[in-house]
DNA sequence: ATGGCATTGCAACAATGA
């Protein structure tokens, strides 16, 4: 079983590229961050043509995420618990397969200090809370989505340039530990404990022929599903085409009935 | 210090991203 996330930058503006991937590579179960539509404007038949099950939460410019399984799809939730109506919309979680899966997109945060980044940080307390209280450790769960966060150095090009800033700070990596000391593994790290790999390159100034990438796109998974996990992988191959999105997609596979 | 590139909503360029 292969479980994908994939930041993709407006399922619109990508929906050939992405399609396309899908059919190359199946994934079980495929975790979208900024489909930037709202949950009408998503282009779910594309996806049930090709056997998958969709769930979108979705809302228009910014934002939303969906999720498309070959598996049937239960327990939907939209959001955290008490979210206002109106509530940025980052976190879907559903069961497939007897695996909780949550999709995240954790805010950018725009600069380290600026309102953006306390938004962020706030953020990520409530997402903590969230597996506090409503999670269990000891079940099999993933958590796939874009972290906006490089856990350290060696998920940075350049950690001299980016010490500090925003997707390296220290308050940053402090909170996602925390959701790491709750009982969360790195599945890329468990897989490649040495690997210099980045999920994703800025648009500008060459990015990506540079390979000047940051690793902050993650599959996160409780320790009986780590258990389970075969590799982690990031599949570079969709970057290099014609209009990609600015990330790459993860994929992990399990050894799951 | 700044822009670099891309997307959306709007119908020019501002907001946002990472």
């Amino acid at each position: 079983m292969k479980i994908a996330t994939w930041n993709v930058n407006s399922i619109a503006a990508r929906l050939p590229l992405v399609t396309q991937w899908v059919k190359d590579s199946r994934p079980d179960v495929l975790c979208l961050q900024e489909i930037k539509c709202v949950d009408a404007k998503f282009p779910t038949a594309a996806f049930t043509e090709l056997g998958y099950e969709v769930v979108t939460f979705g809302q228009p410019t910014y934002n939303g995420v969906a999720i498309l399984s070959l598996h049937p799809i239960s327990d939907v939730e939209k959001g955290f618990i008490n979210d206002a109506e109106d509530a940025q919309r980052r976190l879907l979680a559903v069961t497939v397969k007897d695996v909780r899966i949550i999709d995240v997109y954790i805010p950018n945060g725009s600069e380290v200090g600026s309102e953006k980044y306390a938004y962020k940080l706030n953020w990520l307390s409530q997402l903590h809370d969230y597996f506090a209280n409503h999670c269990d450790p000891n079940q099999k769960l993933v958590i796939g989505g874009d972290y906006n966060i490089a856990p350290a150095d060696a998920d940075v090009h350049d950690p001299i340039a980016w010490y500090g800033q925003i997707l390296c700070s220290q308050p940053e990596r402090d909170a996602l530990q925390r959701l790491a000391d709750w009982g969360l593994h790195d599945l890329f790290r468990r897989h490649h404990p040495a690997e210099r790999q980045f999920s994703w390159w800025d648009y500008r100034g060459g990015g990506f022929p540079r390979n000047h990438g940051l690793r902050i796109d993650h599959l996160w998974a409780t320790a009986s599903l780590a258990e389970l996990s075969k590799d982690c992988w990031i599949d570079k191959a969709p970057r290099k085409l014609e209009r990609p999105s600015d990330h790459a997609p993860v994929i992990a596979e399990f050894q799951l009935t």
